[in-house]
This record gives structure tokens, sequence and C-alpha cells, in this order.
DNA sequence: GTCTATAAGATGATAGAC
DNA sequence: GTCTATCATCTTATAGAC
């Protein structure tokens, strides 16, 4: 099995911990108290393993990040609906597995850019990009074989359906109602097809 | 002309500080000190206005939609499509003329929802609820008149948008880059067209 | 790798003089 | 309505013992 964080079972629990934190209140939102709380351990062995919030942010981005490659790349068979719907649930199962609490990391901390590192900030523009440019290709095949539709270039068509799928995970969140995004979900997947 | 704020000068520019604030780093981003040294006045009399950051942000929230309402009913000569094209303007409106660098009030307010008082998490989602069942109207006026096009409810169909345009606004922002913003509306309004 | 102790600064907030 | 002075608490972070 691939480990995607570390070989370090203390730094995994910190980030565990740390992303539902960031997920449910912000980067801004919680404290390295917050995180020593939980796991029942003091505030300096958690510098011990990340110095500096700043790299904390860095390590959990770039985590989630590499995550959600790999679950991409585990979207293989089926038709370019069949992937389009899987690509969706990834977003879903944020939402819907914290009962409507916690949101997309990347989603979070764009909105705290302004008060992010640079390094976070670039990290986080990286997870869209990735995500926009896998989707693109997606498109591209499905409508290519006469699966999807949709009027512009599959990279505007992409960036507007992750932004779309973000925004809507905020807004939903805000409402406390997961079933606002999965009919978000429903209409986006209505209108790309032919 | 209406007052949608105070009548209180000093009231209103520490509103509009601290909405600018809030809109560049969250409201949890910035303090009293920061409108307080932006201002030229100290501390204390900020909380003689506002005697807590909970006030603040209720009031900070419902002067923004009181605002942003304003200028809906604002929104009447035209067809429905260039009554979208300037809904769309009011958002692109707040991007751009921050330079990127702010994003929509309860947009932001809305990713630190899990942090903030019961009374301001009420009005931010009263003001995503007003902006739908605005845009419901005018989607629905449209497709009835051929204008627009759209295949399920106009409720629904106004949710998407809204979601949409706070989604591409907070991608954009994290990238710095107005322009895709402004791409995003082009791709929304042709997607509606018959 | 984890702890105690501690620092230096920020934060939201209040009392009371002018 | 604004100020000085002050508060308790929180925040990120370090030094150094075990």
């Amino acid at each position: 099995m691939k480990r995607v964080a570390t070989d370090n079972p203390t730094q995994d629990k910190i980030l565990d911990v740390a992303e539902r934190l960031v997920q449910m209140r912000g980067f801004n939102g919680f404290s390295y108290a917050d995180v020593a709380d939980t796991l029942g351990i003091r505030k300096p062995s958690i510098h011990h393993h990340f110095p500096s919030k700043s790299k904390l942010g860095e390590r959990l981005v770039a985590r989630y990040t590499e995550r959600f490659m790999e679950a991409l790349a585990g979207i293989r068979g089926g038709s370019a609906t069949a992937r389009l719907r899987r690509y969706a649930e990834l977003y879903r199962k944020v939402l819907r597995d914290s009962d409507g609490e916690r949101m997309c990391l990347c989603g979070m901390m764009a909105a705290e850019v302004g008060t992010l590192p640079h390094g976070v900030r670039k990290r986080i523009q990286e997870f869209f990009d990735r995500n926009e440019e896998w989707l693109a290709d997606l498109l591209d095949t499905g409508r290519r074989a006469g699966q999807l539709q949709f009027r512009d270039a599959p990279r505007d068509a992409a960036r507007r359906t992750v932004s779309s799928l973000e925004g809507a995970m905020l807004v939903a969140r805000a409402h406390q109602d997961p079933a606002r995004f999965e009919r978000h979900i429903a209409g986006l997947l209505a209108d790309l097809k032919p």
C-alpha cells in the first residue's frame, strides 16, 4: 500500500486532525492547542513534527492534493458520463461523510488565501489547476465520443465545472444542507448530457 | 438618498473598513486593531459603536445584503438576457474593483460559517436565499419569453447559478486572476442562451 | 519524541477619565 | 464619543530536561 503522507504515525495523526479542523473551521480557525487537545499530547510535540503553522499548511494541501490525484487516477472504466459522475462523487463524499460540516480543504483555504504564506497559496492554485486539467481531458474525450455536450473549449468547461462544485459546496454547507449539493450535481450532469 | 447603513459617519467608516478587511482576509483574519489603525482611532472607540465582534459581523452581513438587494431592485429594463448580464456584473464588480483581492462578503463568511455565531450564520443563508429567489424569478420570466434556456426548475437553475458565481470568484481570486472569472461569466451566459 | 516552562505578541473586551 | 490603562486569554513558537 502506497503511503500518501509520511512513514510517521504521529505526523499522520496530526495531519488527520488538522485537516478535519481546517475543513470545518478554516486554517485561521484552529490552533496547535486544538490539535494537541484532540490527540491528548502537548503543543510542543506538534511543533516537533511541524515547526511552523505555515509548514503544516503546506503539508496539508500537498497531502490533500496528492490523495485527490490518486483518486482521479482510479477513475478509469466506464463511459465519460460514468466517470464524470464518479468525479462529482469525490466532492459529494467530503460533504456527506461529515454530515455537511466539512468542505473541500482547498476551497476553504482559497477563501483564506489573503492571509496565507506564498508557498501555501501556490499549492492551492496547483490543486485547482490539476483538477481542471484532468477534467478537461475527460470532457474532451466524452464530447468526441458523443457522450457529453458543451459549447466552448474543454478547458473552459472544466474550469466552470470545478468552480461550480466548489461554490455549491460552500453554499450548501452554509445552509447545513448536503441535499442541496446533491441536487446541484444532478443539474450539472444533466446539463452536460447531449 | 436612502441611508443603507446608519446615520452615524463613524459607524459607516468602521463598517466600510471592516467590510473590506473581511472580503480580503476573512472575518477571522482581521481584528479591531486593524480597523482602528486604518481609521487612526483606538480600539475602544470601535467597541463603543460595535460592542462585540459578533454584532459587527451581523451588521456587516445585514448591510451587504441590503445593498445587494437594492442593486437587484435597480435591475429592471431590457431583456432577461440583459438583466442576467447585469446581475453577473454585480459579482464581477466586486472582484474587478479590488483588482482580484476581494470576494463576495457572504461567500467569504460562508467558508467561515463553522466559527461564526448563529445570528451571523442565519443572515448569510438569507443572502443566498434572497439572491436565489430574485434570480429564479428572472430565469422563469426569461424562459417563458423564449430568451433563456435551461432544463430544470427555475429555482434549481438559480441555485446553480449563484453557487457557480460564488465558486468562480473563490477560485479566480485564489489565482489572482479576475479574467478567469469573466470567462466564467461568459460561459454561464452562453449556456443559458437558447 | 515528548514533556514542562516560558516567552512575546495579539485578541476581544472593560473601567473610567476627559 | 474618544481616549488611556488594563485585563484575561489565546496564539505561535522556543529552550531545555527526561
